[in-house]
DNA sequence: TTGAAAGCGCTAACAG
DNA sequence: CTGTTAGCGCTTTCAA
């Protein structure tokens, strides 16, 4: 516009179009207190830049108009949004939901929201909802793992270099990458994989075998069947691999754990890819009176609510689940705050013995 | 970022300070395709409207340029919004996470989004959740339960009444309410309670009793032990009501099987606020050697997938979890397309008798 | 301490 | 079929 405007706007007003869905503006507020816009604006953001008197007027007006701060038009002036874009593969897995549920506490209050989308586990969902999301300009993005669609990651380091925090949840890099721009708040799978290999043998198994998700886009099952099976051929120990059937995993479990008892040679421990499929083989056991952990020691991954309550209590990983949310949260909260990138997060997964690994144990406890 | 300005750009135009975040605009693209603005915006809403060469220019411009739209310009200008407001008590428990899944699910490539809040289950947050969130300008609003602080429904009524939709989850209105301006997707958890109740006298139970949820916000479970005490009362039986200790329900469960075993009058039947609970007795009873049902027979709510696969089989409701997510997003996108408000849906709970309160059942499966 | 002017990036309405 | 004009409601910059 480079025509100069007129002195005030048309006094006469005309034909007000009124295209905006009839909530009441700064405008309103603007006269009902006798000022203009701005100092209501003023009054919302920082309110003792006004003189005492005035903000009692203006709070007043704000309150008997009934205003709400449109954040579209606030947002898109400024440049800068409050939303907090959310990628998770499945809200309804308890894992992912208690991150959620980590995330929403962490960023409550905050004056940030989460808009959350669920993947499915499928990397070119993911790029589509990752692209629609950008859309929001969102003032941080959280995304699940390091695995993704080369364009996808592009999308990523684009946000990134215009200046969006980029947090990746639930999984952590093997290596020291300095040179990383987005930060990592989870734990190393392969590294919880090399661990539960780890406890088999040093519960003195020698023939074992682990049983891996049936959801095949499960990356990060996979990398911890990777530890497993790398740590175990490290020390000699020979490992199988079963693949859990897709559907109930607790289902599943039950299934595998005859598979299990039928190989040959026979195997004396088994490590699952969760307690979902831990339990469903433990209960499967108890049905069929096989002795856990003498005939099968069954080690779980998860450390789901459930677990410590069988009989003999299921041995497991416990993970950080609600954590990771809230340091994600934390973390994101920070750096928008603050431009320098925060540090990764590399949380800790601690092995719980119980009962079904350990015989003589209580069966009730640790 | 002092982008400097491209040929057509206003060559007077000075010292724009060009105060966005740099990603390219319909302008920008449009320059490329050697068009204007609205040309570009029509070709992205409907391209049919386009000469298909122009279209074929534009979205070659689109695509060198990597446009993504500023979505809340636009929703600025057409004062419609594309954000679903969803507000839950706890997105970490398993019912709601599900509710959650199901509501990403039908969301899914609608163009719609979900802004999800979590209340903690306490009225005051979420009446302030629920302010924060209206200044989103939200396409649709999905609430849970019917119950709520008077300033929050009257922000529900207000949102309705400018046309937004809004759809209850979880709960269902016992009464036909045909008056109502909001829709509910979810169940009667009365009804429910007085089936729990009447399933268990027609074992020929007496004396029963109920174990309330330990979260005394849950005014659902609430709601269930009320229709399960008036029911009891109607055929003539005697109800106790225990409450369970907050904290883990597992536990919670198992600690409330004492309880309920020193209840004098001795008791034979108890049902729970849901599975948790249930499964902490039932398990506790195992480890006690209580037999279950012929000592005391065990009832849940929720039919969450460990209880099909405990010994016995724990009896429970089944509830259409991840169902009322779904069904609220279509319902939701339903009426945002065509105004006119959809029916309620009133959905089914059904009862599933297993073992733990019928005797002589397969105690694997139904 | 308050205000005026300008414009964020887009869409609605109306021309042509 | 394409363009012009005028905002949406807010924040920024600069001035008073």
């Amino acid at each position: 516009m480079l025509v100069p405007s007129t002195a005030a706007r048309p006094p006469i007003a005309a034909k007000k179009t009124r295209r905006g869905h009839g909530r009441p503006t700064l405008h309103d507020v603007a006269e009902v207190a006798g000022v203009t816009q701005i100092t209501v604006s003023r009054f919302l953001r920082s309110p003792e830049l006004l003189a005492p008197e005035t903000a009692e007027r203006v709070r007043q007006a704000v309150e008997s108009v009934g205003y709400v701060p449109n954040l579209q038009a606030g947002q898109l002036a400024s440049g800068r949004s409050r939303i907090v874009a959310t990628l998770i593969p499945n809200a309804g897995h308890s894992v992912f939901a208690e991150t959620v549920q980590g995330l929403a506490e962490g960023l409550r209050d905050s004056g940030y929201e989460m808009l959350l989308t669920s993947t499915g586990y499928q990397p070119q969902r993911e790029e589509r909802q990752l692209r629609a999301v950008l859309g929001w300009s969102p003032a941080a993005i959280v995304v699940t793992g390091l695995h993704r669609t080369a364009a996808a990651q592009q999308l990523l380091l684009d946000a990134r270099a215009a200046g969006t925090p980029v947090v990746e949840i639930w999984d952590h890099p093997t290596r020291k990458t300095q040179h990383r721009e987005l930060v990592q708040v989870g734990f190393d799978h392969r590294a919880a994989g090399q661990m539960m290999a780890e406890h088999l043998i040093s519960m003195g198994h020698q023939r074992v075998a682990y049983v891996d998700s049936g959801v095949i886009e499960d990356v990060r099952a996979h990398l911890r069947r990777d530890g497993f099976i790398g740590q175990a051929r490290k020390r000699g120990v020979q490992a199988a691999v079963l693949t859990a059937p897709p559907g109930d995993a607790l289902d599943g479990g039950g299934v595998i754990l005859n598979e299990l008892l039928d190989l040959r040679p026979r195997i004396t421990a088994a490590a699952f890819a969760n307690d979902h499929l831990a339990t469903g083989a433990l209960l499967q056991a108890q049905a069929q009176n096989i002795a856990v952990p003498e005939r099968l020691a069954l080690l779980g991954f998860g450390d789901f609510p459930i677990s410590r309550h069988l009989h003999p209590g299921l041995s497991t990983v416990h993970t950080p689940t609600a954590e990771i949310g809230r340091i994600a949260a934390a973390t994101v909260l920070k750096w928008m705050r603050s431009p320098e990138q925060p540090a990764n997060a590399a949380l800790d997964c601690t092995l719980i013995v119980r009962g079904s690994t350990k015989a003589g144990l209580d069966p009730h406890t640790a």
